[in-house]
RNA sequence: GGGCGAAUGGCGUAACCGGCAGACGCACAGGACUUAAAAUCCUGUGGCCAGAAAUGGCCGUGCGGGUUCAAGUCCCGCUUCGCCCA
């Protein structure tokens, strides 16, 4: 038993066994249900990337269009199908039907084409649906040998099996139109089938044997009864209703959204609480006895059915109905089902006699800030939606969405070597100088791609926690680039963040005498290097509040704190008065104290060595910024003539463009470039620039 | 084929509202300390040109156009890569 994405070219990715598809009875949620819900309530995702929702939008595959019974000849029955261009209906040529449709068999039971038949459905369904819908791929297909009734015009059309159909999509059976779909017209061609135009660009025609390819531009419906005439946009709804009103279809929404298959063939999953008994069926199993719980006595041996069907204390259970013999089901499900309520019971997790406290859940959710890679936009992200939707209607939980907010955060990626001769990955530490293959000594391609398992470039966390600790782990990993991005892992740049965290030890330790200074008193009296010491903290505090609030730029956040350390360390208190001891030993605490949620074992530590802390530092509270202590005194004005920088001036901050004018102009270097030119045109920016436009 | 996103030094990246491109870090080079090495510390580091130097000039954010006094940032057209959907 494979999953689509194990099958390659129609075998086993691994032993490439030959792959069939047989219809199975599984286990099914009907998600289809909410398909419009999870559409509408997007409305509700308040701070959700938005090539998440479109990527969940397209996803369900919200079409509208109209459905068409067609008519059987053979058997009087009608074929369903479903379209979204109902305006070409008077153009159908041929009926194009999945291979693995129920209809085929009885139609061509007992004809003398049968086995031709349905040994190339049997082929067919071997092919993946991506090499069978793409545009591109060849199409192929079998004439049944049967007859259609096209109810609007009562043409009779062949029906063909074809490898484009998907049994998936609307109904499973599609109405050929060639002249105005490019599939059809391949196939169309392909097999000798006939054309009929029945859209014509506006005041033109188009001759059907002339074709090159399909005609699927606007123009007006032709060959088309009453409609010979309109528009085909409006056509589209004119028809539609038209339809409905005959009794013979209608407007329609389809989805591409599939109901959700949970069945598993495998041990770890919660197991599907249900009991087949001889004479009441398929009786779920009653709430008292919930959850039912995974065997331990179980054999693994890789063959056969699930291991739980060998396990005889798991498959021994009476019916809850009757109390006769039963037995369990044994699929397991889908493990995406737990993770889509793992973060209600994760609010109640000692509830023994339910899943979750239902005014517990309703107290703390939903959650207001989900974090999670993008690889989670459309099944987990989805399904964990419907859940709760699902659970809203039966009034468990009292909200329609789990994720207030979403934060996608991109994936860690690294080199990889790949060795042609091999044909395998090899580990990047274990290539040679030069990226030579350690097994065959052929030079190794490298890509860059995200850390896997399968491509030997993952890193092991736990080493490098060995080595320098996990503060050093988790700076570095925060300051590798920001979090909404992938970022390249290097294993050298991790030094960095260690000796940044050494150092702010370091710092810490040298001052411990000036943490327990009671303040000095009287007019404070701080030289120019701590009063720019004072302005740089209160700078980096506000950024690094910001950067983490407000965006999770917690590169930048670690970025600052680290200019902050170098301006610290650049200065030696020991000729320092009191006020600025006590302004240098603050710069330190708030460093410390800003820095704890990226390094919190080296914070707290420092908290308690030398400031002195006697609780957690997390519990001193976030120090507040001051606006008028981190106000810069002094700007660098940028002098430009004629748009090039020609100087940078340090000035007063505040000054007005009359005064500054003159300062720049006195810049000897903007005294040479302006040269006794007349000035046509200043454009002043308080605070930053300031230019001279020559005559 | 469609949708979304990205592209900045040798490398990871920064520049928040259009206003100093390259903060911070890695790597590299020179120096200090050291018996030596590691570690640590100091200095330098986009390219080209002129200059002994201080310094000055020109070019530079994937490519080609445009808007603007001013574009990494905005607009139009491309290229390459990534993700999602076909």
């Amino acid at each position: 038993m494979l999953a689509n994405e194990q099958v390659v070219d129609g075998q086993c990715e691994r032993c490439k066994s030959e792959v069939d598809q047989k219809d199975l009875e599984q286990w099914f949620f009907k998600i289809t249900k909410y398909a419009q819900r999870l559409l509408d309530d997007m409305e509700l995702l308040e701070s959700w990337p938005e090539r998440v929702k479109v990527m969940q939008r397209n996803w369900i595959g919200r079409s509208e269009g109209a459905r068409i019974d067609f008519k059987v000849e053979a058997t009087g029955g009608t074929l369903p199908v479903f379209t979204t261009r109902p305006d070409t209906v008077f153009g159908v040529t041929f009926m194009a039907i999945a291979p693995e449709h129920p209809l085929i068999r009885r139609l061509v039971e007992g004809k003398p084409n049968a086995r031709e038949v349905l040994d190339f459905c049997a082929r067919i369904r071997r092919q993946s649906a991506i090499e069978r819908a793409s545009e591109e791929s060849e199409k192929e297909g079998i004439d049944t040998g049967s007859f259609l009734i096209n109810p609007v015009n009562g043409d009779r059309v062949p029906l063909w099996v074809t490898n484009y159909a998907l049994m998936e999509y609307g109904t499973g059976a599609v109405m050929a139109v060639p002249a105005h779909d490019q599939r059809d017209f391949m196939f169309a061609r392909k097999y000798g089938l006939p054309v009929k135009v029945v859209i014509c660009p506006r005041g033109g025609s188009i001759d059907a044997a002339g074709m090159t390819e399909s005609f699927t531009e606007e123009g007006v419906m032709a060959n088309s009864g009453r409609f010979d005439g309109t528009g085909n946009v409006e056509g589209i709804k004119a028809v539609a209703d038209w339809l409905g009103k005959q009794g013979i279809g209608g407007p329609t929404v389809s989805y591409k959204l599939r109901d959700w298959l949970i069945s598993r063939q495998r041990y770890w999953g919660a197991p599907i609480p249900v009991v087949y008994c001889e004479s009441c069926g398929i009786v779920p199993v009653p709430y008292s006895d919930l959850p039912v719980m995974l065997p331990i006595d179980v054999k693994f041996t890789g063959r056969g059915k699930n291991p739980l069907a060998y396990s005889e204390e798991f498959m021994r259970a009476s019916c809850p109905r009757c109390g006769g013999p039963g037995r369990r089901e044994t699929d397991t499900m889908d493990t995406f089902v737990c993770s889509s309520w793992y973060y209600l019971r994760f609010i109640s997790p000692h509830e023994t006699r339910q899943p979750f406290s239902t005014e517990d859940v309703n107290r703390w959710l939903p959650v207001d800030q989900y974090i999670g890679g993008v690889e989670h936009a459309i099944l987990h992200l989805m399904y964990a939606r419907f859940f709760t939707k699902a659970l809203y209607d039966i009034g468990l939980v009292g909200f329609k969405e789990p994720f207030r907010n979403l934060f996608t955060q991109g994936m860690i990626t690294k080199e990889s070597k790949f060795c042609r001769n091999c044909l395998t990955y090899k580990s990047p530490e274990k290539t040679g100088e030069n990226g030579e293959c350690p097994d065959c000594g052929k030079p190794t391609e490298g890509k860059i791609d995200k850390m896997s398992k399968s491509q030997k470039n993952v890193v092991d966390p736990q080493s490098l926690i060995d080595r320098f600790g996990s503060d050093t782990l988790r700076l570095y990993t925060l300051f590798i680039g920001p979090p909404a991005k992938d970022s390249e892992w290097q294993d050298r740049a991790v030094i960095g963040p260690h000796a940044f965290k050494n150092r702010l030890w370091e710092t810490a330790e040298k001052n411990r005498a000036l943490f327990n200074e009671p303040p000095p008193e009287g007019p404070p009296d701080l030289r120019k290097a701590y009063a720019d010491l004072r302005r740089k903290t209160h700078q980096t505090l506000a950024k690094v509040t910001a950067d983490i609030e407000r965006s999770f730029h917690f590169n930048t956040a670690i970025a600052a704190s680290m200019e902050l350390l170098n301006e610290i360390r650049g200065i030696d208190p020991s000729d320092a008065n009191a006020f600025e001891r006590q302004a240098y030993a603050e710069s330190i605490r708030i460093l410390v104290t800003v820095l704890a949620p990226f390094a919190p074992h080296v914070c707290e530590e420092i908290n308690e060595v030398f400031f002195g802390g006697t609780g957690s530092i997390f519990l001193g509270g976030w120090p507040s910024a001051s606006a008028e202590a981190a106000a810069d005194e002094e700007v660098v004005l940028v002098v430009q003539v004629n748009g090039k920088v020609r100087a940078r001036i340090r000035v007063p901050a505040g000054l007005e463009e009359a005064d500054l004018t003159a300062k720049a102009l006195a810049d000897p270097n903007v005294a040479r470039h302006v040269e006794g030119r007349a000035v046509a045109r200043t454009v002043f920016v308080r605070g930053k620039l300031i230019n001279f436009f020559l005559k």
